[in-house]
DNA sequence: GTATATAAGTTAAATTTATCACAAAAAAAT
DNA sequence: ATTTTTTTGTGATAAATTTAACTTATATAC
């Protein structure tokens, strides 16, 4: 039946139910349900059942979801199984976090390419990779490929640095500048921002 | 009429319209509209004028917004008219990230206390601040009365952490790691997890 | 001075999202 | 073997959220 519209708040939810199983899985759970997976996330058992829904019959009735299966088919649905290459564009403090960071692997993606524009790095070694001239950004992006890139430099050069991933054929770009960007039809983008979490929380403290 | 009860989703927006607000100021803007405001952001004027109508009357018929108001204003709403100190409490990459950025000050946080459990860095100096032993976290943070905290230990221990963070007073956690955390009525939670935000996109790729 | 354009705040309508409740199926208990 | 319990997937219902339309006010153009 091919890929029905899905809204997109269901595809949000979609990725936090992997991490669970897959923690579950670590903790030496073969199965689960509705109700012990929503029991974890704070999420309503038939939320979880309509989400899933609009993928196919994942569960049994009686027994629940069997782990490894529901994994394997979030997986599919979501497109991580397979590993996809990532850019980072930046590499001050954050950027050296995200590099070296050893948690992307078993989730579907893997720093591949780094770039910055500041000449006293360019060159040097950061995670085992070369940091490169982002001036050669575009090409070197199209001749591997690279469809998914981090952005960490900061704020008044993130669109710019957007608008050149997009040239380079980025189709997904996830943002750590603190400020919208305008995107293509068809490239999507997220946004990391812990100010924006933190005011979030504030609101209710006194 | 006091704090009447607002969607949490609109709380959330908030926070986007300070930062945007704050940036049309920096480019020298006085004045905006739902409408402009809007534009920069993908959300739709209506939807600007309805979430702030839940806190009052904050333009004018004609002209729109005075920027600088309505950000005193929203920096009122958010409980950021102050600066709320910070403990952080894991010194990886990323929590070296963290305490070197310079971003925080200017939007109402400041780290004030950073804590490892790793004797080999308790005592170094990190962004100006001495490293202090996680095993005196709860006495340290009541004493400076922090109540705002970051996690970013790793997954095995972020509930563990939490939950002294909690008994220690503390009422809003960024919790960086990538794993669920239950807290008490009260406490508020925001997670930061780049994978979920990349499987979110991969969804909408081929 | 009058007409036109801009734009907030609000009420009503439309849309989206979440919950509920139940039939069907499987498993466990008696 | 039958009853009870667990649990899914789903259609119907309820709730929440967004959009649209409208009234009022201000500003600008003529």
């Amino acid at each position: 039946m091919g890929k029905r519209i899905v809204p997109d708040i269901v595809v949000a939810r979609l990725p936090l139910y992997l991490q669970t199983l897959k923690q579950l899985q670590r903790e030496g759970e073969y199965t689960t349900s509705s109700n012990g997976l929503g029991k974890r996330i704070d999420i309503s058992a038939a939320q979880i059942r309509k989400d899933l829904s609009h993928f196919g019959e994942f569960g049994k009735q009686g027994t629940g979801y069997a782990i490894s299966y529901l994994i394997e088919q979030l997986e599919e649905i979501l497109n991580v199984n397979q590993v996809w290459d990532m850019a980072l564009v930046g590499v001050g403090f954050l950027g050296h976090a995200i590099a070296n960071f050893r948690g992307f692997n078993s989730h579907g993606f893997q720093v591949k390419l780094i770039f910055d524009n500041n000449p006293t790095v360019i060159g040097s070694n950061i995670a085992g990779f070369i940091v490169q001239d982002s001036n050669k950004m575009e090409e070197i992006i199209q001749e591997h490929n690279v469809k998914v890139a981090m952005i960490t430099v900061d704020s008044d050069h993130a669109q710019e640095v957007a608008d050149r991933l997009v040239k380079s054929g980025v189709k997904a770009i996830l943002n750590y500048a603190p400020v919208t960007i305008k995107v293509p039809e068809g490239v999507q983008i997220q946004y990391i921002d812990p100010i924006i979490e933190l005011q979030h929380m504030t609101y209710y403290l006194d």
